[in-house]
Parts: C-alpha cells; structure tokens; sequence
DNA sequence: TGTACATCAGTGAACGCGCGTTCACTGATGTAC
DNA sequence: TGTACATCAGTGAACGCGCGTTCACTGATGTAC
C-alpha cells in the first residue's frame, strides 16, 4: 500500500473541491487561479493534476458540489411557512451578503457559470432543477398557491438580490434592498394568484 | 489642428465604451481583454490608453453608460400597466436570453460587478438607484400597491431570471424559467399586499 | 505659393507577470525473498 | 529479520501563452514665415 490511508485520497479531493468553491465564490471562477486552491487546501501546484483532469473538470465537481448542499438544506427544512420564513430571513440577511466565500453559489457565480464550457453548465442545470423541485415542495406543503409557479421566481428574486446587495456601495442601499427582497418574497409567497393573460413569444429589439 | 475633427475623439470614445459593452457582456469583463475591445472598435493596442486611464477606468464608464441607457428605456416607457407588461414581455423573451451582447448589463456582469473596485460598484450604484426610481415610478403610474416596496424585487426578479434561463443547457427548462418569472412578475404587479411581519437582522450558520 | 515645423490620434512591437499545465523528482510506506 | 524494490500522493521548478501596460514611432493635418 501507499503512505497514506485508503481515504486519505478521497479526503484531498473532498478538501480541494471546498477550498476551490471558497475561492472561486469569493474571487470568481476566472479570478481564483489553481495555485490560490491548492494553497488554500494545503497543497502545492502540482498535485492537483493529480486529482482533476483540468480547471474545468474542477469548476464543474465544484458546481455540482455546490448545488447539492444548498438543495440539502431546503431539503432538511421542517416543513411550514414558519420555516421558509427563517429561510428567507437567513438568505437575505447582511451576515449572508457579507460572506460570499460561504454563500450562495448562484448569487455568486451565475452570470459567471452561463459562459462556462457544457460541463459546468449541465452540473449546474442538474442542481438548479433539483433546487427548485426542493423549493416547490416546500411551498406547496405550506399550502402556497400556485408554488410550482412560483418557485423559479422565488429563486431568482433571493439570487438576484443578493448580488444587487453585494454590488452597491452604500451600505443604507444594500441593507434596503435585502428588506425589500424579503417583504416581496413574503408577497410571493402569500398573494393570490394574479392574472396570467401573456406568454413572452415575441421578437425583441436589441436595446440594454 | 490635427488631422481629424474636434469630434473625432469623442467618437472614438464612444465607440470604444460600446464596444466593451458588447464585449464585457459576452465573455465577461475579466474573459474580454483590452485586444479585443480595440479590434471591436477597429483600433489597435496602443490606442487604447490615450482614451483611458486602465482597464478599470474603463470598465467603470462602460458600466455606468451601459445602466444610463437602460434608464433611459424605462424612462422612455409610456405610463401605464400595458408598457409595464410589454417591458416584462421583452425582457423576459428568449430573444433577449440569446443576446448577452446587446441586453441588460446586470443581468449579464452583476456577480462580477459586486467584486471590482470602488470606482466601478459606484458607477453601478448610482446607475442601480436610477433604475430603481424609474421603475417605482413606472408602477406607480399603473397604480400597482406598494410600488416603492416592490421595485427592488421586481429588478432583481428580471435579473435572477434571465441569468439563470442563460445558465442552464436544457432549452425546455431555460423557456419554463423565463414564462415562471413572467408570471411571477405579473404577480407581484397585481398581488395586494401580504402581511409584513419580519425583517432580516439575525446572524445567520455558514452554509452554501 | 512654398517649405519647415508642431500637433496628436493611432500603430505595433515589446515589457513583466500570472495563468493553466507538465514533469522529473521525493520519500514514506508495503511487498518480495 | 534484513535488504532491494514497487507504489504513488505530493513537490516545486519550468513551459508557453495571453494579459494589462508602455513607448518610440507614423503620418495626415494645421500653422509660421
């Protein structure tokens, strides 16, 4: 056998994956380079070819990895509105815009991960459906109206207001727009449903 | 005088902001280099920086130009719930999920955004408090309860949305993400309010 | 009217640097005999 | 029990490459006289 135990290799990998989602939310997949990984998981630049084929190979275990824990944690909810409360209030509160290296993978790489090669995106497809089957679940068991519906659109409102709340400068600002996130989740999640007369079907100019 | 007119580089300028607008949106502000915004504006390298200070002076006046512009759009709406919708309707539209290049900034750069320097988040903070305003005032205008509450989570609902529609391989998924938020966006512009007990301040577990 | 010079937007080669990746090597362990 | 060898996770220097940035130069124009 080798110096080392017969999990010690699976125990690296496991190490490498979080210290690379640690990096790479907080410096962006582009920003965080392999040699800030490696160092972060103890290790030096070349053994890490030792365990991925290459950074993509990583960004897309990440990304997965990723996903799946946060779909383990609205999946261990207690069931009820009292607890998607307390979900709210954790993924919109200022400690959780303050730590993006522990956060949410999707308000901090999103728009980064949709240029990715298909690897990462398909991991992060497979996770985003999970999620929002999870968040679905737990709406309809607090008898929301309408939750598959509403579920994609509760997701994207906590994801996009995260990152508006991280990119601003003034803190006044940010600490508005995650209250304002909150009572519009809250509306969301107890308004009837409103009028659903459109599909958008057609031709766009192009404009920003 | 020189050998072009006084208004030459101004237009120059301008070519170049837009350029790097087109391409920040497209492969990203860190995965679009300084080379290929100047060929996209059909100059070469060393022009570059009789336009700019650096990069990141640039990227700062791209961002605010690029939020300007979409103010301008919402401003330029006629009032109305009909406007408001066709604004949904086009934003949320396929077409626009296509054209990272020409569509909205945030949607396209917001997560990057969030971890560029001052001069850069403040160019986006002021061009994100004007788009607020504008689209309180747009719902306003149509009546929609609670519009100054609201048109945070409206934003960011858009924002969320179209980036994951882009994120995900499954073009099925990808149209289902964009006809939710719709519906959802309808919702929150129709929905009476909801009841407003919390607000987010506890501290919160590490967790993704 | 003709010649010499100043201006300045744009050119294109070169700079140091950090990236992703490769590879010869290390050294602690287990195995063979 | 002791020695020679195989294994293999991890080391660390080196690779080519593209990045942001610099700079000596170009060349079409206007100005001086």
């Amino acid at each position: 056998m080798a110096r080392y135990g017969p999990d010690h290799k699976d125990a690296t990998r496991r190490r490498l994956i979080e210290a690379a989602g640690r990096r790479f939310k907080d410096d962006g997949i582009d920003g965080a380079g392999i040699s800030a990984v490696v160092a972060e998981a103890g290790l030096t630049n070349g053994a890490f070819y030792g365990h991925f084929e290459s950074k993509d190979d990583l960004v897309a275990c990440v990304v997965g990895d990723q996903l799946a824990r946060q779909v383990d944690v609205v999946e261990a909810l207690p069931p009820g509105l009292d607890a998607i409360d307390r979900y709210l209030r954790d993924y919109l509160s200022p400690a959780h815009r303050d730590d993006r290296a522990g956060g949410c993978p999707s308000a901090a790489l999103l728009d980064e991960i949709g240029r990715r090669d298909l690897g990462t995106r398909e991991a992060y497809t497979h996770g985003a459906r999970s999620m929002i089957g999870a968040i679905t679940r737990r709406l309809e068991e607090a008898g929301i109206p309408g939750a598959p519906d509403r579920a994609v659109g509760m997701f994207t409102l906590l994801v996009g207001s995260l990152q508006l709340a991280r990119a601003v400068t003034d803190p006044e600002l940010a600490d508005r727009v995650l209250a304002d996130a909150y009572r519009t989740a809250l509306t969301l999640a107890t308004a009837d449903l409103g009028p659903q007369q459109h599909q958008p079907d057609q031709p766009r100019q192009e404009q920003p």
